[in-house]
Parts: C-alpha cells; structure tokens; sequence
DNA sequence: GAGTTTGAAACT
DNA sequence: CAGTTTCAAACTC
C-alpha cells in the first residue's frame, strides 16, 4: 500500500482502513506504458558508434556520452531534476583483428539472481560465442523481454538486459563441486530462461539502481579476449576495470560483434557512479553467492552497482544503513540449519556471517546445500523470495501489530488491506500507534518519515518511471532515433511520469 | 540470560 | 485450505 493510499482512506473497518485504489505506484496506473521492451539485436540498423581512425577510442553516442564538461546531456537532467554527475568515460578499443591484450578481474563468484517462473519478466538471451572463437560464449545476441513490463514489479526483479560473461569452461582451477553446482543452478532455471549460472544481469534493485550482477565460481579469474577490450582503466578500483570489461561485453548485444553497436538502453548506465560492495584489495570482492531479493536489510552484492538516483537522494524506500550489509543482524538459528526461511538470514538472500548460529549450512561452505534449499523454497512457494510486506500482509492476532511481532510494524509501515491482522492498531490515526511513538522518540524518527510528501515516491513509482525511461530508450534504438531525438522521446516521457506522480500527489 | 510470547514458516 | 507443529525473533522479567 503506498502512503497515498495511507492518506486517503476510505474506509474504516475492523480497526483497518480501507484504502482508496488509486495510487502513484498501481499498475494500472502505468499499465499503459508498459511497451513490449524488445531490443533486436539481429536488427541491422545504423552503426551508432563512432570510432575514429586508428580505432583505438570510439564513444558510444547516447550512451555515455563523452562530455567534456564531465557531465551528461541526457539523463538527469531532466524536467528540472538534479544533474547526475558523470565523469568522462571513454572506451579505448583495440582494432579487431590486433593481438588481443590480457585483462585480468575477479568477477562475482556466483550466480546472484534466481528467477522463476512467474516472474513478469523473462530474458530470453542465448550466448554466442565470438567470432574469435575465444572460449568466451559471452554476449547473448539477442535479448528481449517475453512481455511487457510490468511497471509494479516486485522489489529486486529483473528489469533489464542480462548479458552473459562466460567463464572458461577449461578453467582446472574451477572447484570440484562446480559441476554439482552448475547442475544445481540449472535445475534452478526454468526453461526458456537465460543461463544465470553464466550470466550477467542487470537488473534494479530495490533502491533504484542499475545492478549488474554476474555468476561465476569464486576467485575465478576472467580473461578477456574480447575483440574490443578495455585498455583505459581508471585508477582507483579493479571494480571499474570489471565494470568496464562487462560493460562492453554487455553493450556488444549485436550478434555481430563487428558492428560495435550499443544498444541504446544501457543509457542507463552510470559508471561513475558505480559503488560495490567490498572494498579494493579485498581478494575477493565479488565473493558472494547467489542470492535472492528482499526488502529489508542485505541486498545482493552487486558487482557493479549504478544508480538511478543521484548520489544522496534516496527513493525513500530504503535507507542506506539498512542495506549496508554490516548492519544485518545475525541470526540464532539452532535447528534449521539457517536454510529455512525462518531464518533471516536465508529469507533475505544473504549468507549467514558473523552470526550466532548452530550447523549452520548457509554458508559458502555448502553451496549445494544452499542452492538445493533455494530451490525447494521456490518451488514450493515462488514468491518465497519476494519481499513480503507490503505485499502480503501480516496476521497477527494479539499484537495489535503495535510490536515487532508485527512485520508491517517492524517494517515502519502502517497495515493494509492486504493484511489479515486481528484488532490491529497500526494505521494512521490509531490512537495507540500514536501513543506508542509519542513515548518512543526513536521510532517517531522513522515512522514520521512516512508523512514526507516524497514517501509517495516509492521503489513501484521509480521503477516504474524507470521502466518508461528505458522503454522509451529501446523503443528510439530500434527505430534508429538520433541522439537528440532520443533524448527528447525519453526526456518528454519522464515529463509525464513526473506529471503523473504530481498529479497523484495533489 | 532464561523463560515466555508471538507470528511466520513448515508440515499434515 | 485449514489446522497443527516448528521455529526463531521479540519481548519480559
């Protein structure tokens, strides 16, 4: 229930409220954007890349634009909105057919995204090898959404282009329980879906940014031969050198390589902005294992994280304190083996570390374990995984959902519709609630927040703004828009969805 | 820290 | 789907 709904109430029923059906964040409400999001890779539309003659640096016009002033002239700027900074970025690429240079990059250890089954959406993305014949199958050819977006789509689902980073599959260094474990995450992939084990995604997480995530074993060095590798390298962190390597795997979504085409859509990415998760120098910065989404505290790790919201601003939905990893609580489990969904833990995707926890086997210690559990869970229930409140609702009975028995109450969120609580005091004008948090200063600090204008600006309403954005995006790329006119489809469709969310204010 | 309460998850 | 059991977190003392 978003907060518009909080506030306009219609009803009032068995000490619940029953809300008004219009809000910023309903589907419906975006219904009619959600264009079939199609990027045709085979299409052989104008080369947008321009290279220049020695082809050694090229840029990727509407994608991340050169700028000179560091900045960027399409997105963020927008209707007014704060500009995103980017700092100059360019691709330095190697003629095709010179002596392919060696990179070296840990990428992440394991698959970090599971999909199901009823997830809205589905990518569709064969890898392809590369003419060089290189091990790499990187970069599936061709990806596409099977339907339209979903513009309500749940917190942490998959919203964007997957690309695929191959590992090598000679790699002796792999260990032994890879077999068992690719075999377990394929078992994990219905059909008709990308190889996740094999896979890098990009994908929205439930702070709005852009997370690309990718899926090998650990410590597993990728080598890239990449025709048009990456020789411009920033200073600072090997997480850039991963972004970049990636990034350009992921931007050569044409079947043909050759072509150097970037699809439009990954306007999205910032590479400045991009954070991680572990620190440089760590030895194992994309040591993390697969792991579903949640609302609360641990997010996957992501490789590469680029947000879709400046630096500071917040949708709103999650703070920045509760996905720092170092503050997820640890668990107590003694008999679940912290692989049932009682355990935080396990429910939230993350691996149990630093916790107080007996036989513990979510660990990457037993990742077959794990991966089997996961499954179980999914197949058993697929939205296990998904973030529950909000969604679900709670059901307390004594309670009054006024403790944090109480998961809508212990999320700061008042109950809904969607709950089926009994004699439920948390919603908006309960005399308790209010009692409670007048004695209760610290969670007056984080319940008041609810009452900002700006909390109807949910994680819903941005990625559903998102959703238009890059709709529009690939929409321009696959009719072969300008740059300019690509801008202005997307810049005039962030203009109505921020009229649309006014409007839903007001 | 031990015991109790609570509600979600798991099971039947 | 409903009822029961299991489980771990929240809470109380």
């Amino acid at each position: 229930m978003s907060r518009l709904e909080e506030q306009n109430p219609k009803t009032q029923e068995n000490g619940k409220l029953q809300l008004s059906e219009t809000t910023a964040n309903s589907p419906e409400k975006y219904a009619d954007v959600g264009h079939p999001r199609t990027l045709d890779s085979n299409s052989d539309s104008a080369d947008h890349t321009d290279f220049t003659a020695d082809h050694t640096n090229f840029t990727v016009p509407g994608v991340i634009p050169h700028c000179s002033d560091g900045g960027w002239p399409g997105y963020g700027r927008a209707a007014g909105s704060s500009r995103m900074d980017f700092t100059n970025y360019q691709f330095v690429m190697q003629p095709h057919d010179a002596q392919p240079s060696l990179h070296q990059c840990q990428i992440a250890s394991h698959g970090d995204v599971l999909l199901h089954q009823s997830s809205p959406l589905h990518f569709i993305s064969p890898c392809l090898s590369f003419p060089n014949n290189s091990h790499f199958s990187s970069l599936g050819g061709h990806w596409s959404f099977k339907g339209p977006v979903h513009c309500s789509m749940y917190s942490g689902e998959i919203v964007d282009a997957g690309q695929s980073i191959c590992p090598d599959t000679s790699d002796d260094n792999r260990p032994e329980t890879n077999g068992q474990q690719q075999e377990a995450l394929t078992e994990l992939m219905p059909q008709n879906q990308m190889d996740i084990s094999q896979s890098v995604m990009c994908i929205r997480n439930v702070r709005g940014e852009m997370v690309l995530m990718n899926n090998c074993s650990p410590g597993r060095v990728l080598q890239s031969h990449l025709p048009g590798h990456l020789d411009y390298i920033p200073e600072d962190t090997s997480y850039d050198i991963s972004f970049k390597e990636n990034l350009v795997q992921t931007s050569s979504l044409r079947k043909d390589s050759q072509s150097n085409q970037v699809p439009l859509s990954l306007l999205a990415i910032q590479p400045d902005q991009l954070t991680s998760s572990e620190p440089p120098g760590s030895g194992h910065m994309f040591n993390h294992i697969p792991r579903p989404f949640s609302l609360y505290q641990q997010y996957p790790k992501p490789v590469y994280s680029m947000r879709l919201v400046p630096e500071g601003q917040s949708t709103g939905v999650v703070s920045e304190s509760q996905c720092d990893s170092k503050s997820k609580k640890p668990c107590n489990c003694t008999k679940s083996q912290c692989l049932k969904l009682y355990c935080d833990c396990f429910a939230n995707g993350d691996v149990c570390s630093n916790c107080n926890c007996i036989n513990c086997f979510n660990n990457t210690e037993h990742e077959l374990e794990r991966y089997k559990a996961i499954k179980f869970c999914i197949d058993r229930k697929p939205e296990a995984f998904r973030p529950k409140v909000g969604n679900k609702g709670c059901n307390c009975k004594r309670s009054a959902c006024l403790k944090n028995y109480c998961e809508c109450f212990e999320a700061k969120i008042m109950c809904s519709s969607t709950c089926k609580c009994v004699g439920c005091r948390n919603y908006k004008d309960s005399p308790e609630r209010r009692n409670l948090l007048l004695h209760s200063p610290d969670k007056i600090a984080t319940h008041e927040k609810e009452k900002c204008p700006l909390s109807c600006i949910t994680l819903g309403v941005v990625e559903a703004t998102c959703g238009c954005l890059l709709a529009q995006a690939e929409k321009a790329e696959k009719e072969d828009y300008t740059l300019v006119q690509a801008e202005k489809i997307i810049l005039e469709e962030f203009g109505q969805c921020l009229t649309s969310i006014f409007e839903s204010i007001c």
